[in-house]
DNA sequence: GCGATCAGAT
DNA sequence: CACATCTGATCGC
């Protein structure tokens, strides 16, 4: 495509259209209150978040697209001068609310921008997503895909978010005396806290800005910023270490549980690199032989021949749970097989490229394959 | 005083 | 220590 016409996630002047993937703060850099430099299109849910993240943020710039619902975008060209058709689809990415991908097409054939996004397999919101990708590519292939390559290595492999809810709540029961705090984000993993808050009937705490946010997003008698109702409280991320459970741990007994993919560290992440085959479908995984169950009360479970772990125990009262919303390898490997992309672009954004799909599939061309890691020293 | 960028934290 | 994401300090206008 031109340059100069479609930015997303990029909030530097010199585009017609802006497109918003999602709310998170490292696809916002450069938008602020005051920022006007052309329209910005977003799904409906970041539209309805938008003020709590850019208040006084002129709301005549925002356009609506609905997902899954291709919409007809005219633009001018300056090297032509003439008006470029293109059509836009925003499908849901299953990441944070709101979240969306963008696949463009027009004449320079089609593009899809994934933002960040999830591919959970069972998932019924993948599903639709794979069918309306499916739908409207018409049996072509992506011609340049921009793909979130978060956790595009063979060492990352998680389940399904919802067992490891479930996995988190029997936790949560196996400790009932404790108060629990869960660290969470400006936006994500409210679904995570609804299925904690419904199965075990109790209220969840978040601060104030995260309760207004959670009103926003229609969930409205779940939580509270009210302590005295729960034993469960979500805190931001960055607020709480192991220092602070140690301290909180002085006058009650505290466990913190820290929902994310990241693995560094137990064990699964040094030497299995070379080793993990890669032609099957199926994530396999074979670097699970970790130390770490017998630290845990926790048995072990079965779900779809992918075998839970317990809980990462990351000191005396932190806990490291596997619940992503980026997807893990052989996600990325399924979503890559949907959309068999002709080029695999960097993102534009900032985000450096440590590992490249290319290297770990070889159903397609790619003109960058030969990034092969970050320099370091 | 503001936004952009960087350093530091988790 | 890897990551993604966030805050707060500092730089430049």
């Amino acid at each position: 495509m031109e340059k100069g016409l479609v930015a997303v996630d990029r909030w530097v002047k010199g585009s017609q259209a802006y497109f918003l993937t999602h709310l998170h703060a490292d696809h916002t850099s450069n938008l602020s209150s005051r920022w006007a430099h052309g329209p910005l299109f977003c799904s409906p849910i970041s539209a309805r978040l938008f003020p709590a993240f850019f208040p006084g943020f002129d709301s005549s710039l925002i356009r609506v697209l609905e997902v899954g619902v291709t919409r007809s975008i005219t633009l001018f060209s300056k090297s032509s001068r003439s008006e470029v058709r293109i059509l836009v689809t925003p499908i849901d990415a299953n990441h944070c609310p709101g979240g969306v991908m963008y696949l463009f097409r027009g004449d320079f054939g089609s593009v899809l921008h994934t933002g960040d996004f999830r591919w959970e397999s069972g998932n019924e919101r993948v599903q639709l997503a794979k069918e309306t990708l499916l739908s409207v590519l018409g049996g072509e292939r992506v011609d340049f895909l921009y793909l979130d390559n978060t956790y595009c290595h063979p060492i990352f492999s998680f389940p399904p978010r919802e067992d490891v809810a479930q996995q988190v709540v029997d936790f949560i029961k196996q400790h009932p005396n404790d108060e629990i705090i869960i660290a969470i984000d400006n936006l994500g993993k409210e679904d995570l806290l609804v299925h904690i808050s419904r199965t075990l009937d109790i209220k969840i705490w978040v601060w104030p800005e995260r309760l207004q946010k959670m009103h926003m997003l229609g969930l409205n008698d779940i939580f509270t910023s009210d302590t005295s109702l729960t034993r469960v409280r979500a805190v931001p991320r960055y607020s709480f270490s192991s220092e602070t459970l140690d301290g909180l741990n002085v006058m009650c007994p505290t466990i913190g549980i820290l929902p994310s993919g990241i693995i560094w560290g137990s064990s699964a992440t040094q030497n299995d690199v070379e080793s993990v085959g890669l032609s099957e479908s199926k994530g396999h995984s074979s670097e699970q032989t970790t130390d770490s169950r017998k630290r845990s009360a926790d048995g072990s479970l079965k779900l779809d021949g992918n075998e839970i772990k317990p809980p990462w125990k990351y000191d005396e009262y932190l806990y490291a749970f596997p619940y992503s919303d980026h997807s893990c390898f052989s996600e990325i490997q399924e979503f890559l097989k949907v959309v068999l992309p002709k080029n695999v672009c960097d993102m534009v954004s900032s985000r450096s490229v440590d590992i490249h799909p290319c290297h770990h599939f070889d159903n397609f061309n790619c003109e960058k394959c030969t990034i092969s890691g970050r320099e370091t020293t």
